[in-house]
DNA sequence: TTTATTAATCGCAATATTACGATAGAAAAA
DNA sequence: TTTTTCTATCGTAATATTGCGATTAATAAA
């Protein structure tokens, strides 16, 4: 089907499950990445620093904007980007929580 | 084309995306909500904690395998399922330093 | 106005993912 | 041995994702 079935599952669910597509992409954390380390914001060398067709960027930055994590302001006739810094502490907030909620234990 | 182009990243690069699918679907996070909350392994309960069929739910058990982020110990005819400590101690780790490494700047 | 420059979008092709019914396999229980 | 229980796998269908060439749109520059 390829169809998930968000529905049937807790907002928080699908929340973390949208967080962590931003990360899911080896392109969108090479993008994320190139975000901090300029500082300030980038805006298209991220397709020079980046092996992938301007359209493939472009998509990418779309699905990451999507997610809220990143934002883009206009400034014609380029567009700068930069890291969404209130989505970027929720992503903090929320795998922190998720990751550290696990306690080891004995099992299998 | 659907074929991520692995090559062109990092390691690191192609690792966080990999750990990040572990996150990147709500089924695979109710499962390893689950198996967080059920201190000991859960087996095949979670087929019945879950609103998905036993395939399905087989499926995203495989991709965690896959991952490394759970094992499965065979005690048949059942299969005990647990989260993979050190797998899990990664990702904590991959995820705090790059949701750290970000630091707040005056932007766009 | 014409010409660059930049980035989004369209359209397409290829592959991946999600879901599940049906089936198979493996071992315990009857 | 037959049956039951549990889980993996197969096969299939539907949708999603990834990637890019070509085009468009918007603005600045010439």
């Amino acid at each position: 089907m390829g169809l998930t079935k968000t529905e049937i599952f807790s907002d928080q669910q699908n929340r973390i499950a949208d967080l962590a597509k931003a990360f899911a992409h080896p392109a969108r954390v090479a993008i994320l990445q190139v975000l901090i380390a300029k500082k300030a914001c980038v805006c298209g060398d991220l397709v020079d620093e980046l092996p992938l067709a301007q359209p493939t960027v472009s998509q990418h930055l779309k699905e990451l904007k999507r997610i809220g994590i990143i934002k883009g302001e206009i400034d014609p006739p380029r567009v700068c980007y930069c890291i969404n810094e209130t989505v970027w502490e929720e992503a903090r907030q929320t795998f922190g929580t998720l990751l550290d909620s696990f306690v080891p234990a004995t099992c299998c």
